[in-house]
DNA sequence: TCAAAAGTGTTCTTATTACACCCATGG
DNA sequence: CCATGGGTGTAATAAGAACACTTTTGA
């Protein structure tokens, strides 16, 4: 990039596009927009805003974020960006596409126009998105199942206080795989990242499950000694899942 | 993304900017402009090229690409899009960071303009660079540290025919490590994936090295049946690193 | 004959996998 | 007392890590 000419400037829009993750009765989740017009109406899409001209492209997406969820504070990461010639028929749009992980309870709808049509769609049944947000999706999906290897983020998707059940559960929602319990619990608690709680479920018809909560002072103090926070169980069995 | 309005369009321009790897002398390289001109005249670039109307991003990658370094057919993958306000001293600039493997020996330099100031670099000397370039490269130089462990890309920076010490270089200068010789051949041989082209160096003043190949069309085969290319030792080395 | 890099195996330790039964609660 | 999900350990296998000497060549 030398000198910005004129040549360069084309009539254009740059927006972000948001996946939201949520996890509630064991299933992942992602958040979408029900169109009400054309094109594409009808189907679902993902909640897509204009970069505004004075702000950076991660506060886009926190702000929009927040104009929908109400949340701040919220994990969110750039994932790609997708700039398709014809990706929007009105004209050149390119848009950065981020994901973010919510708590679903903590999730309370906002009284902007787009929220209003916006639902939890299980991530099995978000198909046949509008423009290329199926794309978009995916590329969101397989970023967060590789991080969800490396990094504890699937805390960020449960309560503050969860069973350790909960917790494979999302593990195997996000992974797509099954986990074996024994193992799952050895290797998550022989990272000393949860700290017992000493509480139990109340007002379930079955033994009642500890409750957990992630030791996020201790993983930052790891993290700045180098610790890496690995599943590895899951590693084959997603190769494994590959085959498909 | 409902409709085009106008309200979305301000002035500014998308770009890519090409982080550009290649592998020499035992040294990892990456392909850098120096700046003729303000601003950051004198100082490192990375080279970038407006995106054209007509053009999808990747298209964009492979076209400068092409320009520059007179090869097709390369590997490329887009790794993020920096969009800061103030990124660019003459106006908004959002650009889409990509990077590539080349082998260094096939580049032959083209007549564009901005070929004549370029240069390869090792990336310990790669510092100072102009506008959010260091960030960048350091974002692309990330990206391929985590996907050289996972799928055997290092092949794309080395000539056709390589011994097992070249091979192991290039990992030790990508995960900024030392990887201890006799395993590092054991889990290399031990994928299958190496032809031994029973040929050895020639001109040497000592032992002549075996030389091998990538077989591809293997590799090929396995990802259908969901292998995964990983590299063990590095990983722990790595957390080490992260202490620095 | 020397310098320089190539090549080669074994042992120890750690991580991963597979696997089945009893426990606590509510209805 | 039954259904439901909670909770627990061990043994076999596989992968990773540490480590030192001999070989081949050109100069």
């Amino acid at each position: 990039m030398t000198m910005i000419n004129l040549d360069g400037f084309f009539k254009s829009a740059f927006t972000v596009d948001n996946v939201i993750f949520g996890f509630d009765e064991g299933d992942l989740k992602v958040l979408l927009i029900k169109r009400g017009e054309e094109p594409f109406e009808g189907q679902w899409g993902l909640p897509g805003y204009f970069v505004k001209e004075n702000e950076n492209l991660d506060q886009a997406a926190v702000r929009t974020l927040e104009e929908l969820t109400g949340l701040r504070k919220v994990f969110l990461e750039q994932v790609a960006t997708f700039g398709g010639v014809d990706r929007h028929p009105s004209g050149r749009v390119i848009t950065v596409a981020y994901f973010s992980l919510i708590k679903i309870n903590q999730y309370t709808i906002q009284p902007s126009s787009i929220a209003q049509h916006a639902e939890w769609v299980s991530i099995k049944d978000a198909k046949n998105l509008a423009f290329d947000h199926g794309d978009i999706l995916k590329a969101c999906f397989n970023r967060l199942k590789l991080l969800v290897r490396t990094r504890p983020v699937g805390f960020e998707l449960l309560p503050p206080k969860f069973t350790l059940t909960e917790l494979q559960h999302l593990y195997e929602a996000i992974l797509e795989t099954d986990l074996d319990k024994r193992n799952f619990r050895k290797k998550i608690l022989s990272m000393n990242l949860l700290i017992d709680l000493d509480e139990t479920q109340e007002g379930v018809a079955h033994r009642p499950a500890r409750l957990y909560k992630f030791d996020k002072k201790k993983y930052d103090e790891l993290l700045a000694d180098g610790f890496s926070f690995e599943l590895k169980e899951s590693r084959r069995k997603i190769a494994e899942h590959l085959q498909n």
